[in-house]
DNA sequence: ATTGGAAGGACCC
DNA sequence: TGCCAGGGTCCTTCCCGA
């Protein structure tokens, strides 16, 4: 592994920083997909002095010595360890695993499904041409390409004038969202019929227990999914993979394994799945990223069963979370129920650009402008008010930096949002002299509905849910002070004129009426029709605790609706991961329909 | 000690 | 030539005030 002959190196460190780099710029999609039989150190070189010199590379650099750094402590701290005496971690560590294993549910049948090289696929079918030449979607990044492309080294993630270094005669089209969400849905149509419950991962991914599936048609996983895949591919004209296992976790490692076009499946048997787990990458894992892959490496684990002959470290290394995701891992646990989308909270709404390097105070406040009316328009469109507001900026050098405040109002209108993300912008620009952005963007979090609860659908879909907190602590301390909280410590804030409070105190006051309003009518409604008395009519005094109640009892879900977070539900063996986003199970972009 | 907000990050697609 | 997205979720750390 020699690192660029061009770069001077003094000595072995240079040579490793410039390969732990090197493979960070090889980009997060690497060992995910099968990009085997490509040329990796050749595509690595041509990443490498295609980048270097950009500003993009110095920032690339700098984490990559900053992580050098902390791998450099967590080694110290390892090292430190070892002379201890570790016999109660190691105890810990063996009571879990035991623990674990005793909750082991071999019973359910889970499939992952993923549309191969979707965006690229739908695509094709519109232009069938380009199932002959190297293309990809997404212009100035590579959101996906197509199998052809990806020989040359192209990769999603990948930005588009390097993609065209690896690959002078790749194409590039730009993206359309409504052609891959309509494409979505007629897949997702199909995969209903096989678990009405399905969940989908993203736009273009789904989990689906076909256990029941299996049982009342009599029929094998394995040919349960070949018909899965021959329908869709037969209705919809794109061929997905799948992972058949005992849970979604394996599931989704398994998808990968016959992509393109095929399936894998591992039997629901222990010995089969700690001999899979055994020599398996830990990066295979979802919610192993090329960070963690590296401090794992650091000490020594390549592979889930390495995890194993390192228990008594890791909480110690890497934190709790993070301790019982490994040993998760290790075992190849994972969930095995699905969270349908209709049960799905949305927690956040937020939109962002990017843009020519921009500064000046008039261009900025312009750019914010700008971003909040799309923000309005999103959250029109999803009937949400934010309780929180977020201002997203990057820096020129890729440096990101996140404000956050708390209006004195729920707000979603352009005029609100700008009015209360400007002071944020304002403080920033003296905090840094000649602010000079290339990114900004505006998010909502802490959701209020503004859908008004539509009785009828009330018993039978939960669709309407307020927010969980809807008169938290937060709106009580703003209604105190009249003014939006600060961020952190020295609050340049100005003050709102009062008349925002006062407006404020009014919609709040409007709003609770309304509640109140819903709320009689529920229970009008509860009497009415809901003799059984299924329902607590001991109601709080919000509709959103009620709302989700029946949520709950529309269907038998395990409920992870639940808020706040590292919530460890013992008999569910997700929420592992850890301080990297180490979800059990991303529910990412998901598709919502609303 | 705990809690909760804010900021920063890792990750996923 | 012009040099790396945008939509999210969750976790950790820091800090503050009861």
């Amino acid at each position: 592994m020699t690192a660029n002959p061009n770069a001077l190196e003094h000595d072995g460190q240079d040579s490793n920083l410039h390969d732990t780099l090197k493979y960070s710029l090889l980009g997060p999609s690497l060992t995910k997909s099968g990009q085997d039989s490509v040329d990796q150190k050749k595509v690595s070189d041509i990443i490498y002095d295609a980048s270097k010199g950009s500003k993009f590379f110095a920032h690339e650099e700098n984490r990559d010595k900053l992580l050098t750094v902390k791998i450099e402590r967590i080694l110290e701290k390892k090292a430190r360890l070892e002379k201890l005496n570790l016999t109660r971690d190691q105890k810990k560590a063996d009571e879990y695993v035991a623990e674990l294993e005793l909750s082991r549910d071999l019973t359910q049948t889970v499939v992952h499904v993923d549309c191969d090289a979707f965006y690229a696929a739908v695509e094709e079918l519109d232009r069938p041409e380009l199932k002959l030449v190297p293309f990809a979607v997404g212009k100035g990044v590579l959101t996906t390409c197509n199998y052809h492309a990806r020989k040359f080294g192209c990769r999603s993630g990948m930005a588009g004038f390097v993609a065209k270094k690896l690959c002078p005669q790749l194409i590039q089209l730009p993206l359309n969202f409504e052609k891959y969400t309509a494409k979505a849905r007629e897949v997702r149509e199909i995969i209903s019929q096989y678990d009405p419950r399905f969940e989908s991962a993203s736009i273009d991914e789904a989990y689906l227990n076909i256990t029941a599936y299996c049982e009342s048609n009599s029929i094998r996983p394995e040919e349960a999914v070949e018909q899965l895949r021959k329908e869709v591919h037969e209705k919809t004209k794109v061929t997905i993979s799948a992972g058949i296992a005992a849970n979604t976790k394996l599931a989704k490692i398994c998808s990968n394994i016959n992509k393109p076009n095929g399936q894998y499946r591992l039997q629901n048997d222990r010995g089969a799945i700690m001999t899979f787990m055994d020599t398996l990458p830990t990066r295979k894992v979802n919610g192993v990223g090329r960070v963690f892959e590296r401090e794992l490496d650091a000490v020594g684990v390549k592979t889930c069963g390495d995890i194993y002959q390192y228990r008594q470290y890791l909480s110690k290394l890497f934190g709790e979370k993070a301790f019982k995701f490994l040993i998760q891992c290790y075992l190849g646990l994972g969930r095995t129920d699905t969270q349908p989308a209709e049960e799905y909270e949305r927690k956040s709404i937020g939109t962002e650009s990017t843009f020519a390097d921009l500064s000046g105070h008039n261009g900025l406040c312009d750019k914010l402008e700008k971003t909040a009316q799309e923000l309005e328009k999103d959250m029109v469109k999803a009937q949400f008010k934010g309780k929180t507001l977020v201002l997203k900026v990057k820096l020129h050098t890729y440096e990101v930096l996140t404000r956050q405040v708390i209006p004195p109002k729920a707000v979603y209108l352009a005029g609100d949002l700008y009015k209360y993300s400007l002071p944020m912008l304002s403080k920033l620009e003296q905090e840094f002299k000649g602010l000079t952005l290339r990114l900004m963007g505006l998010r909502c979090t802490h959701l209020v509905t503004m859908k008004k609860p539509d009785p009828l659908a009330f018993f039978g879909y939960p669709k309407v849910r307020n927010s969980p907190a809807s008169s938290g602590p937060a709106s009580e301390s703003n209604e105190s002070k009249g003014e939006p909280v600060e961020t952190g410590g020295s609050s340049s804030s100005g003050v709102w004129p009062s008349e925002d409070f006062e407006e404020a105190a009014k919609d709040e006051y409007q709003e609770e009426l309304e509640e109140l309003e819903i709320l009689s009518q529920l229970e009008e409604l509860e009497s009415q029709q809901f003799n059984e008395g299924k329902l607590d009519s001991e109601t709080k005094p919000e509709s959103g605790g009620l709302v989700k109640e029946a949520a709950r009892e529309a269907s038998s879900a395990s409920a992870s609706v639940e808020k706040g977070k590292g919530q460890l539900k013992r008999g569910r063996h997700d929420s592992g991961k850890s301080r990297s986003g180490l979800k059990d199970d991303p529910k990412q972009t998901r598709l919502s329909f609303n």
